[in-house]
RNA sequence: UCCCCGGUAGCUCAAUGGUAGAGCACCCGGCUGUUAACCGGGUUGUUGUAGGUUCGAGCCCUACCCGGGGAGCCA
């Protein structure tokens, strides 16, 4: 008996095959259940007839309610009106437990701070199914996508001695007879792996403390900061661009039946396609200025209404490129024609979503830098091995942070980022 | 930190200051083609907490707790 899984059926058609599943919804019509499968890899309707099956395995699976875990075994049968467009025709099988009563998720709605309470169950359901795989194609798609192009995957602590940036609110943990700090970027990792590797990416968790109570914002999440030597703002922007063209591509071709699930409308995602509009800072500034519903004042960073006036002027993400230097971190390199502007690029994901990538090229001067950091009165003695980078065969370098929830969120045309990550931290929330 | 909204059955919600309800879930019975099945029957409450006003509070007032949406900051 061959022991296979739902997404591997077309592969079993005629043929007899063994489910491991859970019972994901039954109904039962006097002689004959009707038990839709979920296995994890997709779902399945199995239909077990009264004289088809032994009397033990009809009775247990009429008391097998949401959830029961259950084995059956049946012969697979090409369905085209059955979701998915297969069948199984249950000849034997075994209901491993009854699920105790009281399974909380039901077929009905729930509210989000319901379902986040059962967020270890909830993950059961289709929708955070469907997101969850995407979000893991995603993954495997960047990787794939550096992989191809010579990038050495260099992980950055997560312990940190002080703030890489200095500027947000960090997590203070305990450490021995100090105090550390969770890493709120990899960076500046990055940028000594870069001059180590020449071509890096850093890939995992980072922590923000600040209390951001937005459909984009979580305490923890997951960002991707290639870093390059020898490059300059324009490679990054490039980069940027073939990788998220990339990302879309493969979930277009591997995650169909996921975006069907979360009704997606694939004809936003089949836009995304090069070259993406690129526009300065001051040319954004100009659509803002021109546009009745924006209140920004030229200089100051985009706020989140402004971020969506902009993207909604394309059907594909727009990059935003040379942001005045003083609203910038220190470690950006200033635009030689402006020295009021730094090299820096924002991608702004299109429909609205916001920012999905910050990057820029680095400060390659010691002098330079060593001022900025002075500057911003940043503790000088932490940087002495960052600026030792500049000392010891300085380079142009450049790299961007993709934050991931953000860009799972946008290619599944999900509101917020919570629903995004297996188990979501915010402000208010470190339960499950 | 600031602004707005909410908290009633396991869930989603209703209830003019006057006897706390419905649908779903769950349990029992029926049905060989269901798709959120259907039909019949049954179980379900410290109305977030503590005060206050009132003959009477789920409803009005005060404080607090919890959560949601947004701002700022950012990915």
């Amino acid at each position: 008996m061959t022991v296979t899984t739902i997404e591997k059926l077309a592969e079993h058609v005629g043929q007899t095959v063994t489910l491991q599943g859970w019972v994901h919804a039954r109904t039962s019509k006097g002689k004959l259940h009707f038990v839709q499968l979920r296995d994890g890899s997709g779902l399945v309707q199995c239909v077990l007839f009264k004289n088809n099956v032994e009397a033990e395995l009809f009775d247990a699976v009429s008391r097998a309610g949401q959830e029961s875990s259950v084995l059956l075994t049946g012969l697979v049968k090409a369905e085209p009106r059955a979701p998915g467009g297969f069948e199984i025709d249950v000849s034997s099988g075994a209901v491993f437990q009854i699920a105790a009563e009281g399974y909380p998720i039901t077929p009905k709605e729930h509210g989000i701070d319901f379902l986040l309470e059962h967020r270890h169950l909830w993950l059961r359901s289709r929708r955070p199914w469907a997101i969850l795989r995407i979000r893991h194609t995603i993954m495997m798609a960047l990787r794939n996508f550096f992989d191809s192009r010579g990038f050495i995957c260099v992980d950055s602590p997560i312990f940190t001695p002080n703030a890489c940036e200095g500027t947000s609110t960090l997590f203070e943990v305990p450490y021995f007879d100090s105090t550390a700090y969770l890493t709120q970027s990899g960076q500046l990792y990055a940028e000594a792996a870069a001059l180590a590797f020449g071509k890096v990416y850093t890939f995992g968790p980072t922590f923000r403390a600040e209390k951001s109570k937005t459909r984009r914002h979580l305490t923890e999440f997951w960002m991707l900061e290639p870093e390059m030597a020898y490059a300059g703002l324009d490679d990054v922007m490039q980069l940027a661009e073939d990788m998220l063209c990339h990302v879309v591509d493969v979930v277009l071709k591997t995650r169909r039946t996921e975006l069907a699930v979360l009704e997606r409308d694939l004809s936003k995602l089949e836009a995304i396609k090069p070259p993406f509009p690129r526009m300065t800072y001051d040319e954004a500034c100009a659509v803002l200025a021109a546009h009745p519903e924006s209140k920004h004042v030229a200089g100051d960073d985009f706020g989140a209404p402004d971020e969506t006036i902009i993207s909604n002027q394309f059907d594909r993400p727009v990059m935003v490129h040379r942001y005045p230097a003083a609203i910038k971190a220190f470690y950006m390199k200033r635009d030689p024609a402006d020295p009021t502007k730094c090299l820096s690029v924002d991608v702004l994901g299109s429909e609205g979503v916001g920012e999905i990538i910050g990057g820029s090229q680095r400060e390659d001067d010691l002098e330079l830098l060593l001022s900025r950091i002075r500057h911003e009165k940043l503790p000088e003695d932490f940087f002495q091995w960052y600026l030792d980078l500049r000392r010891y065969g300085s380079v142009p370098h450049a790299g961007f942070g993709l934050g991931l929830e953000r860009t799972v969120a946008w290619v599944c045309g999900v509101e917020h980022v919570r629903e995004v990550i297996p188990f979501p931290r915010t402000i208010y929330r470190i339960h499950p």
